[in-house]
DNA sequence: CAAGTTAGTGTCATAATGACACTAATGCAA
DNA sequence: TTGCATTAGTGTCATTATGACACTAACTTG
């Protein structure tokens, strides 16, 4: 199926999606933003430059998860990424600033249009994505998730609800892994929680507690060259994983 | 504000609302669905009856949340409800069965358009609220979870989806207390938890966790005129349960 | 008054939690 | 080469939470 047209889709001017792509760099999370500009290298005379989430609205023949996809590929190239789905969006108001309503009408058949869009947000190996701008975006980069502010449309406010839902699930079932590298050792895996929780955690009891779910396995190799004791390094099991899912949750028996 | 035709509005023919109301009679978990007909008594010759959530188009100056609780009052009469979004729809194929296609042309304006539709769910309790019909809505009534199946257009998997996100919550933090009358025992709370996880549990360790999170206040007073022995009734205690909502969380620190 | 029904209660062995401080191994700079 | 900075790695103890388990009490109805 070809990115942009698929066979018999027409764009459908009232529903959009945008993806939330966390990623994290052993030191804090990011998130994915993209430069508005125009397609085709059109560009109307050097605006301000507005970041906001990848996305676009949906063709009439794809669902809603597959529109995320293709417009995640579309906007930073990333592909073969695991999206949830996690809220709509539909406030009447949602394009409100003159810049972002100036921006539709170069860019959308119907820009006054009103839109919902849904959000969908995933979590990626910083390593191993890097975002190349297409399609609209002139630009497509990581940015520190503390430090985002003034994003096009609603955007703050997604990236809020996106990392609420993150944050939750972290205290409620084991999940990360899928932003650190195969290879990681346990400070590793404190640093990420740390950055999700927004909170310290003992070590000790870090460690007791995520070694006792079998869900990760030793490795016999450690880190290298780093200017401290070297770590030891971990893999995740992801059999184990998938079989706790179903069963760690803890309020009632 | 009216019901029907909010001023400035207009129906947006590709955005839509669904509610899955749950409530409880004390046995099983039970779902509100509204028996389909026509607005304003016009129907077309007797078909079968179909079942399905209450739902319809959203107006283009509402947002989602309002559309939920009007287009709800509107079918059902049930209003003051605390409507929770959970998932958004989007197949192209939702619309499939002849009969849903034959009912959307007598109902709507642009009956071929693609829609998407967002998913609310409540949990009320069943005493006190009494759904009547009213619009397209031929009648609207409590029927048992477990038994409800043949929904029209994806409406059965809009019900499981909703089912599965109760359950889950049920799991992670208390959950219920809305759909227990202001004073209830101690054995219907237990039904409760065991209706929406869909298994038993053992009642002195259920007693000792739910008492334990200090969420409920012991009354003075005992159930009457029941065939055994009279249980002593508790009520909820929401200034408690609102503090642990943020920390009741158990997997890490 | 007997039968049926739900309420209500305690113990014990085991597991999980949270608080807490020191030594080990490495790279780098002086 | 030494020492400094940095992160890794480790155990105990007191407290609390868990899960398994069985009997008596109080009421209504027939």
């Amino acid at each position: 199926m070809p990115a942009f047209s698929p066979a018999n889709g027409n764009l459908n001017p009232h529903i959009s999606v945008d993806c939330v792509i966390f990623g994290f760099d052993f030191e804090e999370l990011k998130v994915l933003l993209i430069e508005r500009g125009l397609p085709d290298g059109q560009e109307a005379g050097s605006s301000q430059p507005v970041l906001m989430l990848p996305g676009d609205l949906i063709y009439d023949n794809e669902n809603l998860d597959q529109s995320a996809m293709r417009v995640l590929k579309a906007l930073t190239s990333l592909e073969n990424i695991f999206l949830e789905q996690f809220s709509a969006f539909g406030e009447p108001s949602r394009v409100r600033k003159e810049e972002d309503i100036a921006w539709l009408r170069s860019m959308r058949a119907d820009p006054d249009a009103r839109v919902i869009t849904v959000g969908y947000y995933s979590l990626v190996r910083l390593d191993k994505f890097k975002p190349a701008p297409a399609y609209y975006a002139r630009s497509a980069d990581w940015y520190p998730v503390s430090e985002v502010q003034g994003l096009a449309f609603d955007h703050d406010q997604i990236l809020d609800n996106a990392l609420a839902r993150l944050k939750y699930k972290a205290r409620v079932e084991p999940i990360g892994f899928e932003l650190l590298p195969q290879k990681f050792t346990l400070g590793n895996l404190q640093k990420l929680y740390e950055a999700i929780l927004g909170s310290t955690l003992d070590k000790r009891n870090f460690r007791r507690k995520i070694l006792s779910r079998g869900i990760l396995i030793e490795l016999d190799e450690k880190q290298q060259g780093v200017p401290h004791k070297p770590a030891k390094l971990y893999q995740f099991n992801s059999a184990q994983y998938d079989k706790l899912k179903g069963n760690s949750f803890d309020f009632l028996l």
